[in-house]
DNA sequence: CACTCGTGGTA
DNA sequence: TTACCAAGAGT
């Protein structure tokens, strides 16, 4: 075990990545990289953090800003829950703890947005708190070199990881060891074909000895995605136009968009030119032009969208669900891709 | 426990 | 084009 311990401390060593949140011991920007980082690749992620710490440089910054704002800085990277997760932390931190991070494992893994991963993450990091940090990358790893058949994403799964990796932890640098196991995983156990003939631990690792590599981590099935069928409306009154947020718990929840029409089924181009929303069923429509179909794809559904494009004869008029918005001034609020893109191909952003 | 929550890079 | 899946958490 003890080999195991000094080959990946001493490859860490040789080739840990330059990144930002390595630069500082402030719990803080810690916790702001581990909530970026959760489902997200590091190079997709770097920009945002910082333009995440440059614009909420303290925990209080954060707590004291608008949600809106918040979903903005992080519109583009997905999974908005975070943000809003984050942003209601925040908030805890500056009133509960008076501004301070949290020193203790329970205390951190407490705040909204932190669970066993990110909480196990901080607490070593930040605090020198040997709990062990897995992720998907430290999954793979230990499942590869112990030779774990059981799915990390079951039950038992996580029971046997957590045990294995309770129990090689060291007391001393529980950070560094935390970082060195998910760097190994991130840059050279990886997920399809691993350099193996240059791994430091081929000699004893189960998966390259057992001729199991391709097979491990074990992965459960992954439920199917469901189709759906956007029909948005860029509505020109004037110089305005109109947005709604969006609401409840469906995806994109504190988004805004334009105002949008769902059907069952894709529509036919007739079947648009006559489609009459239930929000502006009192309103003569006059469609300008119809965008292509975008498909749009995320983890459980794929959207097929098009961007219908309206003239008002100035007598238009939503219910105050919607809110009107000068056109120029569309790009502050936060919107999701699929919305942006839209935009772009139709040259209205 | 099963399912849901985005987006983009890679092979 | 499809399949995989990334420093996971909430319900």
């Amino acid at each position: 075990m003890t080999d195991f311990l000094q080959a990946i401390h001493k490859w860490y060593n040789q080739n840990l990545r330059d990144l930002p949140w390595r630069e500082t011991s402030d719990p803080y920007k810690i916790w702001i990289s581990e909530i970026i980082l959760q489902q997200t690749r590091v190079a997709q992620g770097i920009s945002y953090y910082h333009r995440f710490i440059e614009r909420f440089p303290t925990v209080t910054d954060l707590a004291e800003a608008e949600e809106d704002e918040v979903l903005k800085l992080w519109q583009g990277l997905g999974y908005y829950s975070r943000a809003r997760n984050l942003h209601a932390a925040a908030q805890t931190i500056s009133g509960k703890y008076g501004g301070e991070f949290p020193k203790s494992y329970s205390e951190i893994r407490e705040l909204k947005g932190i669970g066993p991963y990110t909480a196990a993450a901080i607490a070593s990091i930040a605090f020198g708190l040997p709990y062990p940090a897995l992720d998907g990358n430290v999954y793979r790893v230990l499942a590869r070199y112990f030779g774990i058949f059981a799915p990390p994403n079951s039950g038992e799964g996580k029971k046997k990881f957590l045990k294995i990796a309770e129990e090689i932890i060291p007391a001393e640098n529980p950070g560094f060891h935390n970082q060195a196991m998910m760097e190994f995983g991130a840059l050279q156990c990886i997920p399809l074909s691993p350099d193996c003939p240059n791994c430091p631990l081929i000699a004893s690792c189960y998966a390259a000895g057992h001729q199991k590599v391709t097979q491990l981590p074990v992965k459960t099935p992954k439920t199917s995605q469901r189709n759906r069928y956007f029909y948005y409306y860029y509505i020109e009154t004037g110089k305005d136009t109109w947005l709604e947020k969006r609401t409840g718990k469906d995806i994109w929840e504190n988004l805004y968009q334009f105002p949008l029409a769902e059907t069952k089924q894709e529509l036919s181009d007739e079947e648009i030119a006559g489609l009459q929303p239930s929000f502006m069923k009192n309103d003569t429509i006059n469609i300008k032009a119809v965008s292509a179909q975008k498909k749009h794809i995320l983890s459980h559904q794929i959207i097929f969208a098009r961007l219908i494009h309206l003239e008002t004869d100035g007598n238009f008029k939503l219910n105050n669900h919607f809110i009107k918005v000068p056109q120029k001034d569309i790009h502050t609020f936060a919107v999701p891709r699929l919305v942006e893109k839209l935009m772009e191909e139709t040259g209205i952003f």
